[in-house]
DNA sequence: CTAAATGCCTACTTATTGAATAGGATAAAG
DNA sequence: CTTTATCCTATTCAATAAGTAGGCATTTAG
């Protein structure tokens, strides 16, 4: 299971990048749409900032736009941010990688085997899977799309 | 990252399948032979047995053997035991299914969509290799099995 | 210029979980 | 009847999840 932070992040990204472009969506908006604390999603929305995926404006018509295209953030890049590293194994992980204290040879151990095909198979979706994959053929859609359908 | 529970629960589940038909491995050994806490191990493979994966005697020459094939054994169903569901969100778990509170519509929800593609992929893995498998191909293998590779 | 609305930042709390540690009870073999 | 194993329950300690709280800083509408 993720954590509800990460999910939460989800959630506003998927909101702010379905937004017409260079419209700003309030964390309180988001809050109160989807249910989440709105203190909470300040933090997360602020981390989201510091990552550089989303650009914020402060005061009176502020909030939170896209800083980077929808389409090239994955969903992978997002869950490393809340979550950490991915990999099931500290030894499979790349950016933060640890021996298992209970290894014997790493060459050969099963466990990191199968849990790499595992782990292989999650990020073949995961890494390459972008936000804005996730909103084109979405019921919701950006706004303009959705007019769009209903009038073709 | 899985726990070290659960590595744990593999290493010993994978020694015991590797161990000569009939023959039973002890917990000490197991802990001596990967550095892993006696006493913790002990716990976890009492989950094993309770699970109805090993089978133990107790007292001398005791121990532990497989009670079912190692080969219908699967990744998944240990990871479940220590793990809980391993489903991403609570929507996706079939065994414990819970609503996400900050959803609008399960049916058309993104995230749910895109980590039900990562959850399918994991599953194509963890549900279908075994033990049994993990071990055939392995440098390890049954000890007879290196024999004969030494031989050949 | 001022007030309101918004984001920015840090500290704190509370409950749960992970990862053991501890101590003995029970059973089987020799 | 002693040794060697498993079996069972309780306890500890640290880290993490999931918020809560309170105020500072900035922008803009009036």
């Amino acid at each position: 299971m993720i954590s509800n932070k990460a999910r939460y992040a989800f959630r506003a990204l998927l909101t702010v990048a379905a937004a017409p472009e260079g419209e700003a969506v309030t964390s309180a908006e988001i809050a109160r749409r989807y249910n989440i604390p709105h203190k909470f999603l300040e933090q997360i929305l602020l981390d989201l900032r510091k990552a550089g995926i989303l650009d914020s404006r402060r005061g009176k018509s502020g909030g939170y736009v896209m800083l980077r295209p929808a389409d090239t953030v994955s969903f992978g890049e997002v869950l490393r941010i809340f979550e950490g590293p991915l990999a099931p194994l500290p030894c499979l992980s790349r950016q933060s990688y640890r021996r298992c204290e209970d290894c014997v040879s790493e060459a050969q151990c099963e466990i990191r085997r199968e849990f790499g095909r595992a782990y292989d198979a999650s990020r073949a979706v995961l890494d390459t899977r972008t936000i804005g994959d996730a909103l084109t053929n979405s019921a919701y859609g950006t706004p303009w799309r959705r007019e769009e359908r209903q009038a073709g």
